[in-house]
RNA sequence: GGGCGAUUAGCUCAGGUGGUUAGAGCGCAUCCCUGAUAAGGAUGAGGUCCGAGGUUCGAGUCCUCGAUCGCCCA
């Protein structure tokens, strides 16, 4: 029977991720098979794929290879497919975090400090620098993972000509007017005259004691009457232009000293403790709106209407009085609703955070000390109701400790809300995964869209391409168009400051000059569909093809980052998505749910999982752990558990079936056709093509966590159901069509999962690939990425007998637990096995796979019972949705009466499809046989186990000849034991002896041609012979040799 | 403070449109199997399905309120 040619390379015994993997990795580099994978898909249709730039700006975690994953696994699914499916990878390159890296570096936070001491030029070529510092980590990172991306024709953001794009875009915006300059309240740091971004604020934050005071604004109509409203911030008073109300809740007007004071119902008791209080009317903040005040103040010169009240709906109960004072200088709300009323907006501090000098009572002070003076006077003037301090938390400027300031600057915006409803008809386009992100978080966040705040005040980003005298705004859209204005030729300039700056040029006799600011990073990354390809100055044929993008896939973080970003843009230039699928991805959390950050000391290597368990592993354990919205936990233990149960049992079984094969001499096996074949061979090949066509609808709809759970439960169907009931025809001796048909179905199930895993894990389906297909057929496709993704035959699948099997199956595992249940072990034979199954077709399927059940069960007789077995009692159950819609609150009776029932007799009823009555209570019902559900509930002096239905009663008493049967299958256990232990191979014939007394004896002698087949001996208890190898067990002595 | 999501076994997670005895994997215990063997299988223990109301003949599932956690935004 051996055969020592080797057809297939031999499979290791034990699964080597890393070692694997890196040859895999060689593999791919020597024979540029990604390359290969784009050239042959050249001419198939596009299936388009955008890479959202990460920031190259510290070492890749963990965390990216989860989005990388995604990222990789659909373009792999589509090529294999036969798309054209083109991956450029980006890298974003502009913004605070590369700017901060050189802050740090210089040890300078401070901007003025910055361009006096080091020079924008400096500043700027060091973070040109420190970009390109970690690509060499990323892309090893992105190679190791196996994420196929084209790294040597990446975009960089830093670029002329994908700056250049993006300026064309921002004058497309500016022409058709979306841009504007207006009012932003930002935190402000006054002495290093910064802006900080939301990350430094939050930096920040200190609980401090601040002033609280309550102060009286008078009603301009009646200066009995006060409003009385509450500040924490007093030297913000003398910008005050107005008061807010909330609408809906109710003001009393209170009497108190001979004075009235209006303050809002549910903040009585707070603001008059427990002074007994006056309230002689009530009035609803709506009805307030309009009513004028006297000002505390009147520094403004402005001539726009102001001081009166306002209803806004951001006005809470929580604290103070329920009456705002308004600074539309300053915070954020006061800002917004000064814009909506056209409010003047009143500087009272400057910008380095001085009281300007016409606050004759606090000029020149720092706005923080301007609060007790401002007091004093207004104690002096009668107008402080009361003052305390109050507890909170407030942001303070991280590098200098100082009081931050919300202060409203000028910015320039790009004015998204002219095309909300655009915005939110383009999202209905967008196919998102997880679905609740399209009108949750998503939907939410353009339902309440803000313009577009895109300027920033920083040295490091895209230049804003605007010039202006100091009254006319110029927007140049390329380098040829500001070449032309200046009259040089500028194709060689660096566009970023401080050089963009030097730039200037005279037009009708004035000078015109860069504005200072750069552009949000976030516009920069919103362009990459334009801008990567250096559209529309070169590619449009390319831009126009790969435009939107069939899909992208980042961390839910984006949906106000990148997802907008690319949504408003093409929506505004557009009139179209930007995408059509995206995956929102959760993020990574430790093994405790925790978020990973390097202060928790609970950051994972990616390395420390791809160098053990291998990338792989990971890989499907980000597809198939959770589903992709969910923050996903990571461990090494947990990646360990949620991949090895599929890596090793493929790995096992492919390993199965080369050694056999190898053994057997044969290569790829013949086709047989599936006529040809057992149940158990069509039953497998059912389920390799359900398999196949379930995969491919779930990858087509994103469903990475479905098709590898069907992966997951189809390689255990192979392994632990079709390799193990096959197992004794691959190890026949000779060649027969019944050991073909099982080597062909095995060869055709481990060759589809193999393809079918290509894109999951990459690495292991490529050394599957090599071992299984390509070494045995050099006309196969060099690579499993270069093969077609199987199409499935829906003809071959047999449903029906997927579900018989399945009805044998779970009448197998019944029959164990009632071994177990007796404790009876499986290798002791038993003469009869009854089962009783609740359909007739459940019967038929147990006589289909008769001789599976009595091989697996080890029984010699099987029997299908009736209703009518004495030795079953019964139970009856309703069947609920047949019976509830029609019975409603009779349910309960009819209950009763099925357990009054007698349950022997409806099921003989329901046995022979005939109606029959239950009662109870003097209520009657009649049922057909559908109408309940018979179970069996025990089977008296047997051996039972019973579920859903089904039962399974095996016959316990063991003959003589059951018991030698079972012992001789003792001494052949005992005996291979032996073999193996004496390091003979799988087809090495032995001389054998076997000495031992009293009924083993008798079972040795019995079953002696058994003994000899199944442990290859030659001859048993023959001529003598020199024992390589002896053993004694359980007074059995065993010797043997070759 | 607002929005979104989550909460099911010790752990990680499944549980279309309400329906019968709520499942899987891992871990644990016991047992089985033994030429895929540093694998494999079975059984068991372990669940107030976060809580409280409500709709319904019937709620893990639908509605309301609340709790806790996470994310995003103020």
């Amino acid at each position: 029977m051996k055969n020592t040619q080797a057809h297939f390379p031999t499979i290791a015994e034990r699964s080597e991720p890393a070692e694997r993997e890196a040859a895999v990795l060689a593999l791919w580099r020597q024979g540029h098979i990604f390359e290969k994978s784009l050239a042959q898909t050249k001419d198939g249709l596009r299936y388009t794929f955008y890479e959202g730039p990460p920031t190259a700006n510290g070492r890749p975690g963990v965390h990216h290879v989860l989005a990388r994953a995604f990222k990789d696994l659909y373009p792999r699914f589509w090529t294999m497919r036969g798309h054209y499916v083109e991956r450029k990878a980006g890298w974003d390159t502009h913004g605070l975090p590369v700017e901060h890296e050189i802050e740090k570096e210089l040890g300078i936070l401070d901007k003025s400090r910055i361009e006096a001491e080091v020079g924008v030029a400096e500043f700027t070529r060091r973070c040109r620098e420190s970009v390109y510092r970690y690509v060499g980590d990323w892309n090893r990172l992105t190679e190791r993972m196996g994420y196929w991306v084209d790294l040597d024709d990446a975009y960089f953001t830093l670029t002329n000509s994908y700056i250049e794009t993006v300026w064309w875009l921002f004058k497309q915006l500016w022409e058709r007017g979306f841009v504007a300059q207006d009012y932003k309240s930002v935190p402000y740091d006054p002495r290093i005259g910064a802006t900080l971004s939301d990350h430094e604020v939050a930096q920040g934050y200190r609980e401090v004691d601040d002033p609280s005071v309550f102060v009286r604004f008078r009603r301009a109509d009646d200066p009995s009457t006060s409003f009385l409203a509450w500040t924490t911030t007093p030297w913000t008073l003398p910008a005050n232009m107005a008061l807010a109300v909330h609408p809906d809740v109710t003001y009393c007007v209170v009497e108190r000293e001979g004075e009235k004071l209006i303050v809002a119902e549910p903040l009585l008791k707070k603001v008059f403790r427990d002074e007994p209080v006056q309230v002689v009317d009530r009035i609803r903040g709506a009805a307030l709106a309009g009513v004028r005040y006297q000002p505390l103040y009147d520094y403004c010169r402005d001539a726009k209407d102001r001081y009166y009240v306002i209803p806004a709906s951001f006005v809470t109960t929580e604290d103070g009085t329920g009456i705002v004072h308004v600074a539309p200088a300053y915070g954020p709300d006061d800002l917004a609703l000064g814009k909506s009323r056209d409010l003047p907006i009143f500087y009272s501090v400057d910008f380095t955070g001085h009281v300007v000098p016409e606050i004759d009572i606090a000029a020149g002070l720092f706005f923080k000390d301007a609060d007790q003076p401002i007091m004093v006077d207004l104690q002096q003037r009668g107008l402080m109701f009361r003052r305390e301090t109050y507890r909170h938390n407030y942001p303070f400027g991280w590098r200098t400790d100082d009081p931050l300031l919300y202060i409203a600057k000028t910015a320039w915006f790009v004015r998204t809300t002219m095309r909300k409803a655009e915005l939110i008809a383009n999202n209905d386009k967008i196919n998102w995964y997880p679905e609740t992100i399209k009108y949750g978080r998503f939907g939410n966040w353009l339902e309440n869209n803000v313009d577009w705040a895109v300027s920033r005040e920083r040295f490091w980003g895209t230049p804003i391409p605007l010039w202006t005298d100091g009254k006319e705004y110029v927007c140049v859209g390329s380098v040829a168009e500001l070449s032309k204005l200046t009259g040089h030729d500028l194709s060689q300039l660096d566009l970023h400051r401080p050089a963009i700056d030097d730039v200037t040029f005279t037009k009708e006799d004035r000078v015109y000059r860069r504005i200072p600011e750069v552009l949000d990073a976030w516009f920069d990354s919103g362009s990459m569909p334009y801008a990567q390809f250096h559209y529309p100055f070169e590619n449009e044929q390319l831009f126009k093809r790969s435009f939107p993008a069939d899909f992208i896939a980042e961390a839910v973080d984006q949906t106000r980052g990148w997802f907008y970003s690319l949504h408003a843009i093409a929506t505004l230039l557009f009139d179209s998505p930007a995408y059509k699928n995206v995956i929102c991805l959760g993020h990574v959390v430790d093994a405790r749910g925790e978020k990973m950050s390097k202060s928790r000391g609970n950051v994972l290597d990616p390395y420390a999982i791809f160098d053990t368990l291998g990338a792989d592993a990971l890989r499907w354990y980000f597809f198939t752990g959770s589903p992709p919205g969910e923050p996903k936990r990571i461990s090494v233990e947990l990646v360990q558990d949620g991949s090895h149960k599929l890596i090793n049992t493929l790995w096992n079984t492919a390993r199965f079936f080369t050694m056999n094969a190898n053994a057997d001499g044969i290569g790829v096996p013949a086709d047989v056709a599936l006529a040809q074949r057992t149940d158990l061979d069509r039953w497998a090949m059912s389920g390799c093509e359900m398999l196949t066509a379930e995969v491919t609808a779930f990858l087509e709809r994103y469903d990475a966590l479905g098709a590898g759970r069907a992966i997951e439960r189809f390689v255990d169907d192979l392994s632990n159901w079709y390799v193990r009931l096959s197992r004794d025809r691959f190890w026949r001796s000779g060649a027969s069509a019944d050991k073909q048909a099982a080597y062909r179905t095995l060869y055709e199930c481990l060759t589809r999962v193999t393809l079918l895993l290509a894109p999951f894990t990459p690495f292991l389906a490529e050394a599957l690939y090599q071992q299984l297909i390509r070494s045995v057929d050099a006309k196969a496709p060099e690579s499993v990425h270069l093969s077609p993704w199987p199409a499935s035959h829906a003809e071959a699948i047999d449903a029906g007998l997927l579900q018989t099997m399945g009805v044998a199956r779970q009448a197998v595992d019944l029959g164990r637990q009632a071994r177990a249940t007796a404790k009876i072990k499986t290798r002791q034979p038993l003469a009869l096995a009854y089962i009783r199954t609740r359909t007739a077709s459940d019967d038929a399927a147990i006589e289909r796979f008769r001789d599976l059940v009595l091989e697996e069960l080890n029984v010699k007789d099987v029997r299908v019972v009736g209703l009518d077995a004495t030795f079953i009692e019964y139970g009856l159950r309703p069947n609920l949705p047949r019976l509830g819609p029609r019975y409603g609150k009779q349910m309960a009776a009819l209950r009763a009466a099925l357990a009054a029932a007698d349950a022997r007799a409806v099921a003989a009823a329901v046995a022979a499809g005939t109606p029959f009555d239950v009662r109870a209570d003097g209520q009657s019902f009649t049922l057909e046989p559908d109408d309940v559900l018979v179970d069996s509930k025990s089977a008296q002096g047997f051996a039972f186990a019973e579920g859903e239905g089904m039962l399974v009663a095996l016959d316990t008493r063991i003959s003589r000849e059951l018991l030698l049967e079972g012992i001789a299958r003792e001494v052949v256990r005992a005996v291979q034991d032996a073999r193996k232990q004496a390091g003979l191979d799988v087809s090495d014939r032995i001389h054998l002896r076997l000495e031992a007394g009293g009924d083993t004896a008798e079972a040795i002698a019995r079953f002696q041609d058994y003994i000899k087949q199944e442990t290859l001996a030659l001859e048993l208890n023959g001529a003598s012979f020199t024992p390589a190898f002896s053993a004694e067990t359980d007074g059995l002595g065993i010797k043997l040799s070759k």
